[in-house]
DNA sequence: AATGAATGAGGATTCATTCAT
DNA sequence: AATGAATGAATCCTCATTCAT
């Protein structure tokens, strides 16, 4: 996840000078647009984060939306491979979903500017927020049908699952991770890990 | 779910005349703020489809805002209601959550709009889209508890599998609602009720 | 000062009812402009204060300005009657000064809404407010020249010494009835009584 | 009194160019609000005037209000500035009232949008209108004692004689320095000396 | 590479006044 | 006489973007 992948749509600097300068943009505007969102942050404010001209902003970038665009891009990356490496080779489908949930909601704790950023990119880069979700359910799904072929799980509908548990795992990650932090995140992990293993059924049912 | 609980924190008009601009006003914003979104949309371009003069949504609506949020608020019950009549008695728990997951894709598809207005809340009228989902929380969990007071599911840790549960609602309905519209509501809600039945084990157990 | 005179140029209600409640709406109006001055006075807000229509104003005044500026002629006559009468018949010049001035402290700390209705009409009414201060000019200067020939004050320049005091009078009723009070009226006017009788070298002075 | 003790709350710019602007839209602005009023006056009328487009007020100026702020405040300084000048070293205070009242009439005459500011200012910036006298009275105070440690004239009240006079200047500058420009501003000022030295019993006692 | 001055379209909001009932 | 709905011109202010240096 270096520095490169993040700038490929952008204006390359050709200097060290410059290449900092664009760094230091970046990182006012994922504080600007995490903090005040996307039609609140200003690009004026953004520059006097970083403490360059307001000019200086358009030499390394075409517009506002570009900026934000890659940004999401570039939290898409982050985010994927935060929980990618905390789940890492988890014995089985089983556990690795709990630490997903787990990695997810600490994700989402520590980095509430990344989550406020995907959010918003629903309405103003649509496009990108798709991709960003699309990638996800991708590998999502690609990992229940190696489980499913390993026996660990049922198989089937793994597409419409992969969804599903998504969108557990972006709830889940919300509530305990932004409005309600009373409880730790291995706690909610072991209180849903159920509810995924064996439905609501649970473990005795059937 | 009449009118006049929508209109409850705004101006009440004396006459039906002034009733029927209001409504009029109303139902352009939905409109407008559906497509366009909170802040590309404009209280003029409202009043225009609206048929009145600009200055007619000031008789009716203190700010932009004030209206955005009671929207959000009127959807949040139209929503609920909906959901709830078509789950309507369903024999058990399990049959609930397919009919409801089926109720929500179709509702999403039905009012695309609805599903804009409330996503762009999150981060134009936060209280109200916390609220939002804290209503459809609480009685999500109160279902569940019920259930499993009748023995249908397994009892325990009903909060945090409301909000799983609302997240995979959601979720699905993003996806299936508004993205891919190539399967009907009910197969995705077949092909995911095993999931939230049995879990990742399904039916047959391990 | 009876209300008819105030009256003068305003539409002339017909019955009982209207000469009502266009005293309601004058009342109002009088706390609204002296409390928010001429701009920030609104006629929905008057018509609030008056627990009338908004339609209703129109049916008794002009506009906002003729109101305001019937509001100004009033005071005008209300002030002058006010200090005339404090002043009645004073043995003589020295000591009609002396209780015009405490008269006008007194006046202006009563009667707040009136000194800023009367210095905004410079600027909202102008011939209404120079109209104001002509009279009180013409009076005052017919009474200096009353004085002098009765031989209680030199003669001459009479008008220019008239404008003088006036201005006098203004000044230490806005220092003193406005903005600091610590002092009484009558303590004031005694202090100034001397400047007044002989000038700044005092009455030992040569 | 130059111009970057005028600018001293407002934002300073960086170049020479800049500083031009600014001041373009400062003398625009003071022509505006002379002949307009603070309420008639426009920001886009003020920009036109000053040839600049409408958003280059914005970058010179917080708000109409912090410009017609500071507009008060330079115009207190050059109001006594002026004063002080034309009152030169007076042989004493006899003299320095008569100059005083002179160079008040004349500087009305030749500053009526000065005139109109500050007299404004009472009702949109009341702090820097009391402001602006308080200084005055002040100063005039002082004055007045240092002229009574000399002897010349009689000691005691000298803030209440301070505002007297203020209010004697003020008038006597609104009544021939606008209204009646008949008699020469040292007609006038002859004309009250002999008030302001004896008072109204005359230079011969009574 | 960096700066900061200049631009102007765009949008929310206000409010005196009119009018039909 | 009284009402209150409807109007729309007017105005302040914002901010992404351009440009000359």
């Amino acid at each position: 996840m270096n520095q490169l992948s993040f700038l490929d749509h952008l204006k390359t600097p050709r200097t060290a000078r410059g290449r900092k300068t664009q760094a230091k943009i970046i990182q006012a505007a994922e504080i600007e647009f995490g903090e005040r969102g996307y039609h609140e942050a200003s690009i004026t404010s953004i520059t006097q984060r970083a403490k360059v001209a307001l000019g200086t902003f358009y030499v390394y970038f075409e517009s506002k939306e570009e900026l934000f665009r890659a940004l999401v891009i570039y939290m898409g990356k982050l985010t994927r491979a935060t929980i990618a490496e905390k789940i890492g080779k988890a014995p089985d489908r089983i556990t690795a979903e709990r630490r997903g949930i787990e990695a997810f909601i600490e994700f989402t704790r520590a980095n509430k500017n990344n989550y406020r950023i995907i959010g918003e990119a629903q309405f103003v880069a649509e496009d990108a927020y798709r991709e960003y979700y699309r990638v996800f359910a991708e590998a999502y799904r690609d990992n229940l049908k190696m489980s499913a072929e390993k026996g660990e799980i049922e198989a089937g509908h793994e597409e419409e699952r992969a969804w599903a548990l998504i969108g557990m795992n972006v709830f889940l990650g919300m509530n305990y991770g932004l409005w309600d932090e009373t409880k730790s995140a291995s706690e909610i992990a072991a209180a849903v890990g159920d509810l995924i293993t064996y439905g609501l059924k649970g473990s005795k049912g059937s």
